[in-house]
DNA sequence: CACTCTTTTTGAACACGTTCAAATATTACT
DNA sequence: AGTAATATTTGAACGTGTTCAAAAAGAGTG
């Protein structure tokens, strides 16, 4: 069995690997972090890096967590003096972009890793089954203390997610200045969503919304 | 210059190495069919390849460029005796997966090589704009002798082929058997659309597409 | 044929992510 | 303290995609 010292030896090294990766990420990029560098840069040998993370996208994973975590802190605190499900969903979305912007020049390079079933960074897999609760988690505190239909409140967080997911692939592909045409997207499409939401509940919408997420509820998983 | 003897030589190597790329990949997916492993079974050099294909990407556009070629015929042929846009829809849908089914088992591999924006692979990218444009057309087809309101009929197509890469998303993802989770959220998406697209006209419904169509416009490139 | 110039082909080389058996350090137990 | 078990570290090795300078083949021209 491990000792308390040991523990702490060992996950004393563990978090220097972590942190050596996270900030040659932040200052190179995806594709020119080599393991070799991190390794270097944490001054272990590059098999011990292995040791602790069985691949880069492990390291990738540890980089979406911090950056959900930010989002997570800067929503919670914008989402104090808003009201209204457009504007809480446009401030916590921006608080997405803007955690994840000193990575948008490598944004391409993350996705390529993150979006195979296979990869461990993958946001729909079971590797990444925590971060994800928590990046719903976001969406549920949007929710909360806005009107919503009850055939939709319980189900609306995880919608939000899933066209947030949406929006950080248009992020990526976003070559404007300061990605501005992200922040456009944002500001048109939430006050639409909660438009939508809003006109759910007439005879019209309704029906089309319940069978939808009828739908969503027979094909997934 | 060339001569037009040299020309054909040329393009039957190229020919040949695309040949043995696209078998392979269908018999050996992605991963396991090195480019080493492409030269060979073409009886050229490693070297040689490359010449030819910039990039293993480009022999995957190859791939993908053969299969929006199917899925068009396929199409097409479908389309024949279908009317009503949900009809013609789930017929074009299940189409493209038709088309997709051999490669399902690396269908991951492929989209964690097509996402990033400066793959040659991308869809939404230059490189590939000559097949994107065929695969819009699928849908400009789907859309033909359907009842849609003039508002919203010239961009109709386009969103179609973005949802239609929302469900090769889905479908990467489908591990169900044949991917019948897949063939599901066609059927029930299909008609729905074809539902909303109809209830576009009515007051209520209307502007809210019309500002979800102004902010697309407002958006894009 | 002899000569240039271009197109095509080659195989060695590079850097990368990853694996692994062996070496070393640490802990657990007597 | 001594020994067996376990946790950690190491560096060499493998196979990969890609690059490149040089060789070979071909075409055009006198």
């Amino acid at each position: 069995m491990n000792d308390n010292r040991l523990e702490r030896k060992s996950d004393q090294t563990k978090a220097l690997v972590r942190q050596s990766a996270l900030g040659l990420f932040r200052s190179q990029g995806y594709a020119k972090t080599t393991m070799r560098a991190i390794a270097e840069e944490a001054g272990v040998s590059l098999g011990s890096t292995y040791y602790y993370f069985a691949s880069k996208d492990e390291l990738v994973l540890e980089l979406y967590r911090e950056s959900v975590t930010e989002q997570r802190a800067a929503a919670s605190a914008a989402l104090q003096d808003k009201s209204g499900l457009g504007e809480r969903l446009k401030a916590a979305l921006h608080a997405g972009v803007d955690a994840m912007t000193p990575y948008h020049a490598f944004g391409g390079a993350f996705v390529g890793s993150a979006l195979p079933p296979q990869s461990a960074v993958n946001p729909f897999g079971p590797a990444s089954a925590g971060v994800r609760e928590d990046a719903i988690g976001i969406f549920r505190n949007v929710v909360e203390g806005t009107k919503v239909p009850a055939f939709l409140r319980a189900q609306l967080p995880e919608l939000l997610w899933l066209g947030y997911m949406g929006v950080v692939l248009f992020w990526v592909y976003d070559h404007s200045e300061d990605q501005r045409r992200t922040r456009a997207l944002i500001d048109g499409a939430a006050p639409l969503i909660a438009k939508l939401v809003g006109l759910s509940r007439l005879p019209v919408v309704k029906p089309l919304i319940e069978e939808a997420l009828a739908l969503k509820a027979r094909v997934q998983g």
